[in-house]
DNA sequence: GTATGTATACTAGCCAGTGAATATACACAA
DNA sequence: TTGTGTATATTCACTGGCTAGTATACATAC
């Protein structure tokens, strides 16, 4: 058990969640983990078998929550899918302003672990994007858009791009840019029905 | 002078570009790719004031070479702004199909050194996409499309997304994807002219 | 004989992971 | 109530190896 109420696990992956998030998988060693969590490497290594496990545990940690976030932020209006995902992309936005903001944490580690693929934090990773894909898929699919699939691909793509650009230029205008991209892409793939009925909501 | 042909520098070039796109930057150690060019560290210290400095000088040995083929592949044939952009995206889905393929280095570099938004590396990155960027948006004005720095952007989106997921999931079919996204933005914003004109040429 | 280039050998610190011991909590027997 | 065993949880101290960077010396060329 724990000093506080929070269990030591939980700890421990919340202060490797902010320091693998921070400064990146290679970037934080296990000793500044357990330092951060207020406990000693020891007792790290009795509830996390290595390294590798820890990030892991990171990732799945953040896993749920993420995309409830997402669904969150769709669901704050019924204005129609195109707005709905656009709201996505605005909230994103906002969030990359923060000065902490260092892209997606799946994004990021896949990208320092890409010489690992069978790296359990890959499949993780890999696992968390297609649950957002197949969100977006039954979603669209929900609305009578016909290509649902092909579109989710490529309003994933947008979003992950998104990640990609505004972290190198740190600039989130470019997850404004891609929200509108992926509204034109959708309002385009809407029929005619749909369409109609999410003007009348808007 | 160099034992070989090739000078010292160079050398030390190509053996870091090797090991660093293939395992990351804090994945390889100065030894690694001092022994892997065949030279002592202290030679590689002489002609680099720093690991860093290394890191950039592989990135921006990688500049020139990147859009060059980029640009090749767009000039391959003269079939039309949608179909010229959309064959950057298939060769690049062919790229990504070979085994050593692992994302686009710049990208990964700028998501591994996110902590470090100064590193000189960093700086090299958002340049060169940026170049990317900017030959995008006056190819297309050159094509009378009013949009073009959006237009632009949004295909940026779309390739650094294609990036990003394709090495997540290790399928290149993603960057088909957003190659057939980009197809069809670009003939969307293509004017009347333009359009029958990139008809009649395939 | 000075500038360029290369090598040997080193330092000081960090890193992932471990060995051995200890502390706490609780179940059950006397 | 007290004693004892066992599983869980935690600590201190350590190892062997790697890492970025350097002090010093030697070679070669013009």
């Amino acid at each position: 058990m724990a000093r506080s109420g929070v269990p030591t696990r939980e700890r421990i992956i919340s202060a490797a969640s902010a320091l693998f998030y921070n400064d990146g998988i290679r970037g934080v060693s296990v000793d500044a983990v357990a330092a951060k969590a207020g406990v000693t490497k020891r007792t790290l290594y009795y509830h996390f078998r290595s390294k590798d496990d820890l990030v892991a545990a990171y990732l799945a940690a953040r896993d749920q929550p993420n995309l409830a976030l997402f669904r969150q932020w769709f669901a704050e209006a019924d204005d129609g899918l195109p707005a709905q995902v656009e709201r996505i992309f605005r909230n994103l936005a906002r969030s990359a302003r923060h000065p902490k903001w260092k892209g997606c944490g799946f994004l990021r580690t896949s990208a320092e672990l890409a010489n690992m693929p069978g790296h359990p934090a890959m499949k993780i990773g890999a696992a968390h994007k297609k649950k957002f894909e197949e969100w977006l898929r039954v979603t669209f699919e929900a609305e009578g858009i016909a290509q649902a699939s092909q579109l989710a691909r490529q309003i994933l793509l947008l979003l992950d791009g998104s990640f990609a650009v505004v972290l190198l230029h740190r600039d989130p205008s470019y997850m404004e840019t891609a929200g509108e991209a992926a509204h034109g892409l959708i309002e385009a793939a809407l029929p005619v029905r749909a369409k109609r009925r999410s003007r009348r909501r808007r």
